[in-house]
DNA sequence: CGCCGGATTGAAGGTACTCAATCCGTGTGG
DNA sequence: CCACACGGATTGAGTACCTTCAATCCGGCG
């Protein structure tokens, strides 16, 4: 069992299921990787607006999305429903429903994508006998703990042009961390979705991404989006009350 | 081994530390509930406005809350900070150090409090040993996610009066799962605590608590309050927009 | 061409914020 | 013992921001 493998080896063994969250991190051996190859192999495709999963499905797996993107949302009781994330390739999905074993949200297909299925109790046995799995899926899960008290934060206190500030530059640096150029990019979602993300309703958002625009800070032409000035952007975030 | 403990002796074997989060529902062998007790053997005690952790500090254990509450607070760059979360006895805390290895916000006990600390290095070793113990860690690592999501929707989506109710609900239903009063209780935190983590302005969460006490739903004397109209405080959340 | 959904823009209105004064309970010092 | 100071809580008035409602625009598609 030959451990320390490259990043490079490990991307190349998880090629069946591109697991940029589950594997990257983790060392380790050929027989290791050959064994969360398996664990991934069910890999299925969904059209744009297919749902993953409801709320109320039984839970069986996580989900980590190869292609495309997804937006997961909640439904309340008297009718409300709330978009609680946007999910690109190489995120894992569905990590909601492990306490009580059903899906508290749904998940829907931005856009064409192609899923592979982890099956949880498999993960689960493979993580008590690989350490580094094991501490890997703990992060995963914290990191997206983090991530609801980043949002919690904007809901709780930010005004409107700082939430969408915030959310063009997290857009941005997820699509640097894919290789992607991080000022112009497509957004997959609507205004309306953005504004369910971002607790705010169409019309603001509307209005402010063209305020950015009068601003020069962006140029947007419905869903095509170019940050030009990204310091700009990064200084409006924490400006005010 | 012995398995199938009835949970009243779980209860008895992790009686040096009240983890009623982390024990309950783990199905134990007498064995393995002293390697429970091994694992949460340190208690310390913390006095009001004691720090439990700070943001920045070295992760090394998750904290089950024996006695007392805690709020944890993320804080901003700009310097806000926004209360995410208020912790009773039986609750876990520092999940969301996990991912980075560093606390990413800080702790604080609201009264005199005891904790038990659990070495996060020695939990992840007994949980790979102990399947039950592993798919519990992971249920409170999602439940402390779904718990997220909801404020997020609350936050997003919600009038300042449903903010409140929703808030007195759900602190009502954990006194009463605790075998407290769920209708009587005292206010651990402060005007301006209950604000902050429920996005408002402390003279907003004052006008809430007089405008339910006019509509005789609660009674409030400072932080003393009495629900005295639960499905009116129910009927009140999700009514509009 | 005309329809449709999504996006933009405008004007009016409402909710929560800001600023400021007052109140209240507790603890302190004269 | 009372006076006072202090922090937290309440209440009021004016304002800012976002929402609401409504009209228009734009691009894709039948």
């Amino acid at each position: 069992m030959q451990r320390s493998v490259s990043t490079f080896r490990l991307k190349a063994a998880c090629s069946n299921c591109n697991l940029r969250e589950l594997c990257l991190p983790v060392d380790l051996s050929i027989d290791e990787m050959q064994q969360m190859d398996d664990l991934s192999r069910l890999k299925r495709g969904y059209a744009r607006g297919d749902y993953l999963y409801r709320s109320g499905d039984k839970f069986q797996s996580l989900f980590a999305i190869h292609s495309g993107s997804f937006k997961t949302q909640a439904l309340h009781e008297d009718g409300r429903e709330q978009v609680t994330g946007f999910q690109m390739y190489g995120e894992i999905i569905g990590l909601d429903a492990i306490c009580t074993d059903h899906h508290t949200c749904e998940a829907v297909a931005l856009e064409n994508s192609e899923v592979c299925e982890l099956p949880f109790n498999k993960l689960e046995a493979l993580s008590r006998k690989l350490p580094s799995l094991q501490r890997h899926l703990h992060k995963i899960m914290s990191r997206e703990i983090v991530r609801d008290q980043g949002i919690m934060l904007l809901l709780g206190s930010m005004r409107a042009e700082e939430r969408l500030a915030v959310f063009l530059l997290n857009l941005s640096q997820r699509f640097a961390a894919r290789g992607l150029s991080q000022t112009q990019f497509q957004l997959r979602m609507s205004r309306q979705e953005i504004g369910s993300y971002l607790g705010l309703k169409l019309e603001t958002v509307s209005r402010a991404f063209s305020n950015f625009q009068e601003s020069d800070l962006i140029s947007v032409k419905a869903r095509a989006v170019e940050l030009l000035d990204l310091p700009g952007l990064h200084s409006l975030v924490g400006k005010q009350l």
